[in-house]
RNA sequence: GCCGGGAUGGCGGAAUUGGCAGACGCGCUGGACUUAGGAUCCAGUGCCGUAAAAGGCGUGCAGGUUCAAGUCCUGUUCCCGGCACCA
């Protein structure tokens, strides 16, 4: 090479597309370059990010979603660990379907072309996946291993077929699980859509085994955040109380069974509530017209408040059934009244009325002039309870008081009261404590046709026959006409529905709904660690190996549908003896969501950024570290389309740098620059070593902790700046103040620490750097605090408390030293003379003086 | 109503443990280089104040603790998210 080649200024323009494109092409080339390794001695860190819906396009919160991810599979790779790190399609749903239905393509080839181009969309920001493991769950080498566990939760019971009320969208033509109902009585996918009521007979599975281990499980989870174990608690609901039994006041009268978390307030009972759908109340209508005749009534107020979403703010009402039940405890007879605040799913649908101390019983025996009578006193430290309340102080609800009027309860606090008052109703027979959840069995049967088709048959002659094993997968045929509405598609394929009996060889019927897609997005992650085997669902020592996913990161929108679904599917996979976790995931990430001008982006305000257009003007690497950039992961993240430009400019000025000073390291390759010390660097010098190791803190430290990777890309923009202040800008001729083999290995460095955000880039400056490893298995930069560390620090002084002066010292200057400067500044001195030196203090980092 | 999260310049946001509020980026102002620049570089940029300084004020609001408070305590307002007659 001439000499005069290397003194020209090659000041080339950063041409994002080029170089991605360069570098997309030669990943492709690569299936194994992000591929987790089978065998290995390095420690395994699986990290997953949630598998997106295949709607057509990727949309900025996936692109958010991922990049996270990404930095940390990258960043977990050059720190020496065998990564797994996969994605896949969540693509059985009701869009395909609707997509069939408004465009006429048939939902699988809309799915799958939808697939091929989010799959570019991901390669084009340079996500770093192991395609060879990918999972598209609307295939039958997918969905045959949903048939088959459905087939080991039938054969453990866990699967099972009732009739009932369940959840009806009319817009998915489709029952609705109890966590696809939002907002009070809406569906999930259709915000504006009333849920409806419907009898049908379903699949369901017993989720409620494990209401109590997915309860307390939720505290073996540190690594959740709180919010999402709070929302799984309450969603789970778990409530200690009592049930006892009230029987009707007339020979070989009904119970009613109430349940109470208050059994202690039971002598202040002054009436007992059914609900209005409380088989109890339809016998009493059923012999009472006018009773009937309010009821449906009372039915009819409930719906409409329950479907409006204000059941919270109903107008409570109620009927006199004009019959009596007798309380077990006392035997006073109280009026059975049925009322439209009593719901029948929660409990028994039945309570007791104790106005006095429950604000809703309060409020109704008010409105109807029931009795109301008090039973519990506030506490009185030591003493026997304060004098009963007057009417103002009620209803007092608080489980702080002691017990009056109860019989041989009288003078317990109320605490003591439940335990005693329970094992009492259980002596007697006529109850028990117990606990109830608000977790209902999962509802799975869906009226549609793109989903995992239900392996089961319904003979004449054996009536419910699971499909053996060896026949699966139960393939969902093609040529469906899905335009027509009412009832399960799949009802109108007679080559699918007309087979034979598994048992008898007689002529049988096929189960025709499918299954909820839940199901598939339950335990897609364990197909990731085995991806192709065709014996089982995946091997248990592999999955062993690799479980629990050591990070996932989502949205926090799946907080209760997608997380408790999985957490129960793990629990039965551990029973049955797949895998040893107790639960899915040791850490979860949920990350903000993205807003833009004060709104969630949506195509109804117009306010979508598409990803593809981002990437068209300023790369991928540009957009995926805005997101990084703008916010931290956790929060609300503003979308500002300058910002991204701004990260442009940012990688633009590295571009520049790295090749208007990468011959440097060429030349100093033969000198080691570890052996790089700082003494002996002019200041300059010195302050970039140092600059540098700072910043590599910063980074780690973000990943280490807390994430907050807007701080470390500041960092990284600070050590740029720097560095580039070192350049002779008008020459525009490369750093000279810097020696040769310390330029190198801050170049090296920066691109080290570039390459979790911005892989491309960092790709191309590492060969222009002249290196030929692959980056991803670069070691991360090793900080050395020695280098981190100041040598002079600049001490602020207050005195009284404002900032009055600045004194510069020698790092580790001690107390006295230091107060005796900053007392000889002039400007403190203009606050101190004549004064009283009242107090002086020196933290290490500041100096405070007080005067008077 | 209950449970979370939040409120900091013109904007997005920094400030991990009480220790220089405003890092970093955007935007804006002025300048350099240029035929030109929406490229690049340099300087400036919280508010009031000043020729410039000095000085004062400043993290939703009102108090408090402290030499020192965005950070801790008490009260309060507003915004976002979740749950909500769950007996």
């Amino acid at each position: 090479m001439p000499q005069d080649e290397q003194t020209i200024v090659r000041d080339e323009r950063y041409n994002a597309q080029q170089i991605e494109e360069k570098w997309s092409a030669r990943w492709q080339q690569d299936p194994t370059l992000y591929a987790a390794e089978p065998d290995s001695a390095k420690q395994k860190y699986y990290v997953l990010e949630m598998l997106p819906y295949p709607s057509g396009a990727l949309h900025m919160g996936h692109v958010r979603n991922y990049s996270i991810g990404d930095a940390l599979a990258r960043y977990m790779w050059m720190n020496g660990y065998n990564v797994l790190h996969p994605m896949g399609w969540d693509s059985f749903g009701l869009p395909a379907e609707n997509a069939a239905i408004s465009a006429n393509v048939p939902p699988r080839e809309w799915t799958l072309r939808n697939i091929a181009n989010m799959k570019a969309q991901m390669k084009r920001l340079g996500f770093a996946y192991d395609w060879s493991r990918e999972v598209t769950t609307c295939l039958p080498d997918y969905y045959k291993w949903n048939q088959w566990f459905f087939l080991k939760l039938y054969e453990h019971g866990l699967a099972y077929r009732k009739k009932s009320k369940v959840n009806w969208c009319p817009k998915c033509a489709t029952v609705l699980a109890n966590e696809q109902v939002v907002n009070g009585g809406y569906c999930w996918r259709h915000e504006d859509t009333l849920v409806e009521q419907r009898e049908l007979e379903q699949w369901f599975l017993r989720t409620t085994k494990y209401s109590d281990e997915l309860l307390r499980d939720l505290d073996r989870l540190p690594g959740w955040p709180e919010k999402v174990r709070t929302m799984q608690r309450n969603w789970i609901g778990r409530s200690e109380g009592a049930l006892v039994d009230f029987r009707l006041d007339y020979s070989g009268g009904d119970v009613i069974t109430v349940f109470t978390t208050r059994v202690d307030t039971i002598y202040g009972a002054t009436s007992v509530q059914l609900a209005p759908e409380h088989p109890i109340t339809e016998e009493l209508a059923a012999l009472d017209p006018a009773l009937r005749l309010k009821v449906t009534q009372l039915i009819a107020e409930q719906k409409k408040a329950k479907e409006s979403g204000d059941i919270g703010e109903i107008e409570k009402h109620g009927v006199n059934t004009g019959h009596l039940a007798v309380n077990p405890y006392n035997g006073e007879r109280v009026p059975v009244w049925v009322a439209n605040y009593i719901l029948m799913d929660y409990g028994t649908g039945a309570i007791m009325s104790v106005a006095a101390h429950d604000e809703r019983d309060f409020e109704f025996a008010k409105k109807y002039g029931i009795e109301i009578k008090q039973v519990i006193v506030p506490a009185d430290e030591g003493g026997p309870g304060g004098p009963p309340l007057n009417e103002k102080e009620l209803p007092f609800t608080t489980l702080d008081g002691k017990l009056i009027n109860s019989g041989e309860f009288t003078g317990l606090t109320c605490e003591e009261a439940i335990k005693k008052m329970s094992a009492y109703a259980e002596q007697h027979n006529f109850g028990k404590a117990t606990v109830t959840y608000r977790l209902k069995d999962w509802g799975i049967s869906r009226q549609r046709y793109w989903g995992t088709p239900i392996p089961m048959v319904y003979c004449e002659k054996d009536g419910i026959v699971p499909v053996p094993e060896k026949d699966l997968p139960i393939i969902l045929p093609d040529k469906v006409d899905i335009t027509l509405t009412g009832g399960s598609p799949l009802q109108r394929v007679p080559e699918f529905l007309n087979t034979k009996c598994p048992k008898c060889g007689g002529p049988a019927r096929r189960e025709t709904d499918t299954m909820d897609t839940f199901v598939d997005s339950s335990w897609y992650f364990y197909r990731y660690t085995d991806a192709h085997n065709d014996k089982a669902p995946f091997d248990s020592k592999v999955a062993d190996y690799w479980f629990p996913i050591d990070q996932y990161i989502g949205g926090v929108e799946h907080a209760i549908l997608h997380l408790i679904y999985s957490r129960f599917w793990t629990k039965f996979m551990r029973d049955i003896g797949l895998i040893k976790n107790d639960e899915p995931v040791e850490r979860l990430f949920t990350q903000g969501m993205i807003i833009k001008s004060g709104a969630k982006m949506s195509k109804s305000l117009g306010n979508v950024v598409s990803p593809d257009e981002m990437v068209e003007r300023y790369g991928g690497d540009s957009t995926r570290m805005y997101t990084l950039f703008a916010t931290s992961p956790d929060r609300e993240l503003d979308w500002q389309d300058e910002g991204v430009a701004g990260i442009y400019r940012f990688l633009s000025k590295v571009y520049r740098f790295v090749s208007r000073n990468c011959a440097s390291r060429r030349e100093g390759e033969t000198l080691q620059a570890t052996s790089l010390q700082s003494n002996g660097l002019k200041p300059e010098a010195g302050a970039i070593q140092r600059k540098l190791h700072q910043t590599i803190k910063r980074v780690t430290d973000d990943f280490q902790g807390r994430w907050h990777f807007n701080t470390s890309i500041a960092a990284i923009m600070e050590l740029v700046n720097e560095l580039s202040a070192t350049e002779d800008h008008v020459a525009r001729t490369p750093s000279s103040a810097i020696p040769v083999p310390l330029l190198a290995d801050v170049q090296r460095n920066l691109v080290l620490l570039l390459a979790p955000f911005a892989p491309y880039l960092a790709h191309e400056l590492w060969e222009m750097l002249g290196e030929k490893s692959n980056l991803l298995k670069e070691p991360w930069p090793k900080l050395d605090p020695e280098l981190a560390k100041e040598d002079e620090i600049e001490i602020p002084v207050q005195v009284n408390g404002k900032l009055r002066g600045k004194v510069v010292m020698p790092a580790g200057a001690l107390e006295n030293d230091v107060i005796a400067k900053a007392l000889a500044d002039e400007k403190v001195q203009s606050y101190v003379t004549g004064k009283d030196i009242v107090k002086r203090i020196f933290t290490g980092k500041l100096v405070s003086i007080v005067v008077r």
